[in-house]
DNA sequence: GTCGTCACG
DNA sequence: ACGTACGTGACGACA
């Protein structure tokens, strides 16, 4: 209903730059090829490197030779490809070009001057929203030209301020919770990073000997908790050996028994039930959760670990905009709220209204369900999107 | 319409 | 032996 305006002149102009790269990219491409072809096309391109330059095929897909980023980078790497590099960027450049800002301007409604996103309630079956035609949760953020799409994105009027809060680790802190971890629990508590935490736990050093390496490690395997990886999956991500991904997880497992625990008995539950719930009792069928296709069992099991993670912070953040919400007509604030970005809220405030907005954010989303750890909101303000981070 | 790919949390 | 981390939406190519 509110809608969110961006600066269409502005892309306009980002286009043309994004498009002169672009071409010269691909004349680039082209010459390494030895033949002009449509770089776009994973068919062509695959027929390019692995028939006529005579790559070696990395990973397959259901059709034929894989040409995604990863396989690309590994060309790169491992083979010395320099075509591989080109293509990255080129793919990179079309990506946020044709779907953010070649797109976004057409989609200003011709009334409000602003874009109008869908939220939907319905179709995510944790319980998140999902925003489409256009998608503005999924808006670039990881690159340089990311961070320029998201500077077109303006609080209008022009002298109104956006005012963004983000949940700190939500989901890692709902873990704690549910699992009741002495050990996350104390790390949340203390106020600490919980990676570097993680890390000094399964690898046995104190935390101020923790080294990059190591917290990303430990990065990942709090994330693949999360999503009830196996050893092969944590291998892959942190590119170590299957050996290895195995004895951190052994070694994670055997530090915090507590989540171990969790997951054998949500997967038992559900094999029980057919379902699982959200802390705030939302279901979720898992109709898969017995069938003698291992495949598929085992998908539901993930599901079935995920889900009430997932599907708790999504119930979390609702509760959070609702009693905003309210909290905004009480006080007669001008103030709109935008975007929700899973774990995230961004507003537009007039100058006047944005410490009370600031300040509502944070204590709303902060007391929003009283956990055993505590909830952060980190509060931000800009002049425009990118600002936020 | 399906596929491969890739943008986000 | 097998496939292999959760949840989404959109684009271009191709049939």
């Amino acid at each position: 209903m509110n809608g969110i305006a961006i600066d269409s002149d502005y892309l306009r102009e980002l286009s043309k730059e994004l498009l002169v790269e672009i071409r010269s990219l691909e004349s680039k491409i082209h010459g390494m090829a030895g033949e002009e072809f449509n770089v776009n096309s994973p068919q062509q391109l695959s027929r390019i490197l692995f028939e006529k330059m005579g790559l070696p095929v990395i990973r397959k897909t259901k059709t034929g030779a894989s040409t995604d980023a990863a396989v690309l980078e590994e060309l790169e790497k491992a083979h010395g490809s320099e075509i591989a590099a080109l293509i990255n960027r080129y793919r990179h450049l079309m990506k946020l070009s044709g779907t953010y800002v070649e797109a976004l301007p057409l989609l200003v409604h011709p009334e409000t001057g602003r874009i109008h996103t869908s939220f939907s309630q319905v179709v995510a079956a944790t319980g998140r929203l999902s925003s489409s035609d256009p998608n503005l949760q999924n808006i670039p953020v990881r690159t340089e030209v990311g961070t320029r799409i998201r500077k077109a994105f303006r609080p209008e009027p022009r002298d109104w301020v956006f005012v963004g809060a983000d949940y700190s680790q939500i989901e890692l802190r709902i873990l704690a919770h549910v699992t009741r971890s002495p050990v996350l629990t104390k790390a949340f508590s203390e106020g600490g990073d919980i990676h570097t935490e993680t890390a000094s736990l399964i690898f046995g050093v104190p935390q101020e000997r923790v080294d990059s390496a190591m917290r990303n490690r430990a990065k990942g395997i709090n994330f693949g908790i999360l999503y009830g990886m196996g050893a092969f999956g944590l291998a892959n991500r942190l590119d170590i050996s299957q050996a290895e991904a195995k004895k951190f997880i052994e070694s994670y497992f055997e530090r915090l028994p507590e989540v171990k625990a969790f997951i054998d008995s949500t997967i038992a539950q559900a094999h029980k039930d057919g379902h699982v719930k959200t802390l705030l009792d939302r279901r979720r069928d898992l109709p898969e959760i017995n069938s003698s296709n291992a495949n598929l069992r085992a998908f539901a099991e993930r599901t079935a670990v995920n889900t009430p993670i997932q599907g708790t912070a999504a119930d979390l953040i609702k509760v959070a905009m609702i009693r905003l919400d309210a909290e905004m007509r009480t006080r007669k604030l001008r103030s709109r709220l935008l975007l929700q970005i899973h774990d995230e809220l961004v507003c537009e405030s007039p100058p006047d209204e944005v410490e009370q907005m600031s300040a509502c954010l944070k204590r709303v989303m902060e007391s929003a369900l009283e956990l055993s750890v505590p909830l952060i909101a980190n509060v931000r303000t800009g002049a425009d999107w990118s600002q936020l981070k």
